[in-house]
Parts: structure tokens; C-alpha cells; sequence
DNA sequence: GCACACACGTGAATC
DNA sequence: TGATTCACGTGTGTG
């Protein structure tokens, strides 16, 4: 270790001698502390070989992202992560874009809540949507269920086709961590979704026809936007 | 050395052996070798440096694709690497499946030719689209373009609206690398341009209009979907 | 004590 | 040659 320090720049651990001298010590007395050394080889070579199981396990996930992303063949590393950056946003806003002026009913019954862009900085948006055959009672149990959460909505839309509707929210959000933000896409999720079990119990009651499950399928025209996604739940 | 490798399971290298014996001889000798292993010090001093600017800019990149999926902020690293290939082809399939049944033609002539999904496995498929006026001579052009390619076309599809079309046809592929793919992907981008090019120096000939450069706009409507996207020219 | 994940410095290869 | 990238073994902290 002294010997080490001798040359200065290097610091203690960076030829390793500090484990060196330890196994030469265990190694200058006889058999009880030669189990000690053996063990710790051991644990060394569990060790590294854990390290590389690690490392294996990285590269195969940068392996598959560079076969995910074309172009991205010969680039080191840092370049291919950046790629795989540009690319999530790249993907995120086109399905923002392409869904954007879409705003058209499905014929399933669902509550989408997720957070929508730009977490880069400390502000963001929440995007909730419900759609759902069009009662008017509803609007009101909507407004009440989203004015009651703390949060401010910065655009509202509604759209009607035929008897279905799809009403949309924008929320804004800021300063919030990761956790919060998450919880205050839970609450707002749960708020929706109670609105809309609240609906369906009126029209169970009203014995319309009996749920199986709370989702329900109305063949309206074949949606083909509205699957995949299950988290969104 | 030798005392490196009294240890078994030890290779040369991993105590660093090899620098730390090279500095020895170095100081054995007087003043115009020091000269040599000051340098070789400044020399380690500089790789160490860099190495770390290297793993700063990669955990830098790693903590932005953090902050952009969200949910991710207490994973470690595989898993959050994990987790962006899942957002990759979850916004992958998003897109293609939005898009999809959408097939309408946007008022701008193009070419766009993409590798679609799964080269996770040896098999692919490219999606290539041409969009630009519609001429009944134009279609066969195109159909002899696609043939003439050593290609298996899967699926063709035609839409029209008004005096423009657009043409998609998803061409399968399988057990190339990412090179090969790559080419074919340039080729059937080739041929479908070379139609176009065909067709407007055909319509120059005519001369109903000059063209700047080769695209070309053409008011129909405000396209949306049609930007970004620069290299799938 | 053990398993895991990370940062570090180093040797080797490539350009 | 120097600069840059990668894999490796190791030290260290956390659960």
C-alpha cells in the first residue's frame, strides 16, 4: 500500500494491493486461515463473475435497442443512447401528432389517464379521456369529479358520434416528483373511473342490460385505436 | 508477475502488475526516464479522465431516458433498459397500428420507405408508401419497380381522394443482417423515387408545370401525419 | 454474512 | 502516436 502511495496520483485501491496483501497475510499462516483465503477467492470469483452476469446483461438490452433502432449499428454507446432518446421522443410526439384532431368515440367503454410529455422539465401534463355512451347527466358528474382534485385543466374537449361520446382533459401539473405526478395520475384515473361505475350502477338499476365485467363492447364501427395499452387502465 | 500468478484464478493483469513493474524499472534509472514515467503517469492520468467523461456522458443519457419514461426513476440499469425496448416498441406499434386504416393520400408527393417492427427475430418486413397524383400509368410503373426487386410482396393497398393516391405495399424479408436489410431498404426506396422521377419528367415534358427540387405541393388539405421524419426520404 | 448494483482504474484494441 | 471505446476485476455501499 505504502509502496503504492509512492507514486503519487495513485490512490490506495488502484492496483488492487489492498486485497493483495490481505491474501498474502492469510496465505503466511498455515491451514485454519488458508480456508479463510480459499473462501475468499472464492467470494472474488463470485464476485466478478456476478459482475460480468451484470454486464451481460446490459450489453444484450443495447444489443436489442440497436436492433430496434436501424442506423444505429457501428455506434459506441453514448451515441446509441442518445438515438434511443431521440427516437422515444421522436415516437411519443408522432403519436401525439397523429392522434391529435382524431378526437372521435370508439365503441368501448374506457378511461384513459397518462402523462403526456415533457418531464424533461419540472412541469407536465396529464392527458385524461372517457368514452362512453353520451348521457348528459354525466357531463356534470365529469365536471364535479375533476373540479373536486386539486388540479387545474387547461383544455377540455368533448366529441359525440352517433350515441357515443369521448370527453378529454388536459391537466397541467408541476413541480411534482415522480411519485407525485404518478399519484395524481392514479387519482385522477380513479375520479373517471368512478364516474363512470357510478353509471353503470344507474343503468344497471334501470336494468338495461346486465354488465359482464365493467367493460362493454358496442359495435359502432371497428375501433382500431382503442386497444393495446393496458396500463392505461 | 509470477507472484500474480502463484494465486491461481489470478490472470497478469489483474492487479496491474504489468504498470505498476514498468514504473519500477522506469525509477530505477536516472532522471531521463523519470521523464518517461512521468509522462506514462500523465498518460494513465489522462485515460482515467476520459474514461470517466465516458461513463458520465452514458449515465447522462441513461438518466434523461429516465426521465422520459416515467416509472422508471428507482430501477437499475438492465431493467430500466429493459423497460425503455418495451417503450420503443409499444410506441412502435402505437404509431403503425393509429396509422393503419388511415391509408389516406396527403397533398404532398413522397417516398417513404421503413423497416417495420421485429427484427427482433431474422424475419422483417419494409413498409414502402409512394403518395403523388394519380395516373393509371403510373401504377403499372410502380408494379414493375416492386417486381423487379428480389422481394416477396405481402400485402398492396390503393387509396385514393380526389386527383392524388397513395400506394403501400409491405415487402417481407428474412435472415439478413442489419446491413442487408438496410440495402434493401434503400433499393426499394430507389426504384419507387425513380418512378416519381419518371413521372415528373414526364409531366415536365408536358409542361404543365416546373418544378423546384423534387417535391412538390399540392393543396388539398392541411396534411398532419405527413412531417418529421426526414430520413425515411 | 450474502447478494446485488454501481463507479472506478486499468489493459487491450481500433483508428 | 495519442485519442477513444470496450471489457474486466475490484472496492464499496446498500439491503
Amino acid at each position: 500500500m505504502d509502496v503504492c502511495n509512492n507514486f503519487d496520483g495513485f490512490s490506495d485501491n488502484c492496483f488492487g494491493f489492498q486485497e493483495f496483501s490481505k491474501e498474502v497475510k492469510a496465505l503466511v499462516k498455515p491451514e485454519r486461515k488458508l480456508y479463510g483465503a480459499e473462501k475468499a477467492l472464492l467470494a472474488l470469483r463470485n464476485h466478478s463473475e456476478a459482475e460480468r452476469r451484470r454486464r451481460e446483461r446490459i450489453n444484450g438490452h443495447l444489443a436489442t435497442l440497436r436492433g430496434l433502432i436501424p442506423g444505429t449499428a457501428k455506434m459506441d454507446k453514448a451515441a446509441l443512447l442518445a438515438e434511443v432518446i431521440n427516437r422515444v421522443k421522436e415516437l411519443r410526439d408522432r403519436v401525439t401528432e397523429v392522434t391529435r384532431g382524431t378526437l372521435v368515440p370508439t365503441d368501448i367503454d374506457e378511461v384513459k389517464v397518462e402523462q403526456e410529455g415533457k418531464n424533461d422539465e419540472n412541469s407536465f401534463f396529464i392527458r385524461a379521456s372517457l368514452c362512453c355512451d353520451f348521457k348528459t347527466e354525466l357531463l356534470s358528474d365529469i365536471r364535479e369529479a375533476i373540479e373536486a382534485l386539486p388540479l387545474k385543466t387547461v383544455r377540455a374537449e368533448i366529441a359525440t358520434l352517433g350515441t357515443r361520446m369521448v370527453n378529454v382533459f388536459v391537466i397541467a401539473g408541476c413541480n411534482a416528483d415522480e411519485e407525485g405526478s404518478q399519484s395524481l395520475v392514479d387519482s385522477v384515473r380513479k375520479a373517471l373511473r368512478s364516474v363512470l361505475d357510478k353509471f353503470y350502477a344507474s343503468e344497471e338499476f334501470s336494468s338495461r342490460n346486465t354488465m359482464s365485467g365493467k367493460r362493454r363492447r358496442v359495435s359502432l364501427f371497428s375501433s382500431s385505436n382503442s386497444s393495446s395499452y393496458g396500463d392505461l387502465w
